[in-house]
DNA sequence: ATGACACGTTCAACGTGA
């Protein structure tokens, strides 16, 4: 079984390229990050016509998540659980053959300090709180998606220029360590020592031709789940393509 | 020191992103 994650920056801008990569890489489930479309406006047919069933949570310009799948979706469930004033659509849940698959948009949070940070913080709390239920259940279960955050050192090209970033400043990762240390295993570090891995080049100065990326969208997966991991890669080709995203996918190979 | 690039909203220019 492969799952794969995509921040596509924008569903409309970028239907045929997901629908290129789709083709090519045909994961059994994807989630998608940044669709920026509301529910209504989202282009299903070329999805479903690839024999996919899709779930989305959306909103109006910003944000807005998805789940793709080739296996009927049980249990799907939107939002983050322990806010109810937050309308801000960067979560969502579905079960596929067994496995309980969390797709999230983590918030940016820059400016720091100020709300916006403010409120990465109180979100990543939430979703450890949200791990810590799931971990319970002893359902397995995987989050992937974009988090927004650089782990260490070596997922940037260039760190010392993220130092005080929402992105990786110590409170940030921090706060990250804080989900592995629940017992959750980053798949990609689990399966590589490739360095100058990363998973998203900015538009900006030439960014992916100097191979300037960092390394902000992961899979972190249960023990449960980790016990079944195979492979983890990044198909970073999908960057030099016409029209891409500025993020390119990442997938996981699950012995499910 | 600044802007650079892209997307969505909506048609001129701004908010947002990372």
């Amino acid at each position: 079984m492969i799952v794969a994650s995509f921040n596509i920056n924008g569903i409309k801008a970028r239907l045929p390229a997901l629908v290129d990569w789709l083709k090519e890489a045909s994961p059994d489930v994807a989630v998608l990050q940044e669709i920026k479309s509301v529910d209504e406006g989202f282009p299903r047919e070329p999805i479903e016509d690839l024999g996919y069933n899709l779930e989305t949570h959306g909103q109006k310009g910003f944000n807005g998540v998805a789940i793709l799948s080739k296996s009927p979706m049980e249990d799907v469930t939107r939002g983050l659980p322990g806010d109810d004033t937050d309308e801000q659509a960067r979560y969502i849940e579905a079960t596929v053959n067994g496995l309980r698959i969390c797709g999230l948009y983590l918030p940016n949070g820059n400016p720091v300090p100020g709300p916006k940070y403010d409120y990465k913080l109180a979100w990543m709390q939430r979703l450890q709180n949200r791990a810590t239920q799931l971990l319970a259940t002893e359902q397995p279960f995987l989050m992937a998606g974009d988090y927004n955050i650089i782990p260490q050192a070596e997922d940037a090209a260039r760190p010392e220029v993220w130092t005080d970033d929402a992105l990786y400043r110590l409170e940030s990762r921090n706060a990250y360590r804080r989900l592995t240390n629940l017992g959750l295993t980053d798949a990609l570090r689990a399966t590589t020592r490739a360095d100058k891995t990363y998973t998203f080049w900015d538009y900006q100065a030439g960014a992916r031709q100097k191979n300037n990326g960092i390394r902000i969208d992961h899979f972190l997966l249960c023990p449960q789940t980790a016990d079944r991991l195979q492979s983890c890669e990044i198909d970073a080709h999908v960057r030099d393509r016409e029209k891409p995203s500025d993020h390119v996918p990442i997938k996981v190979t699950l012995d499910f």
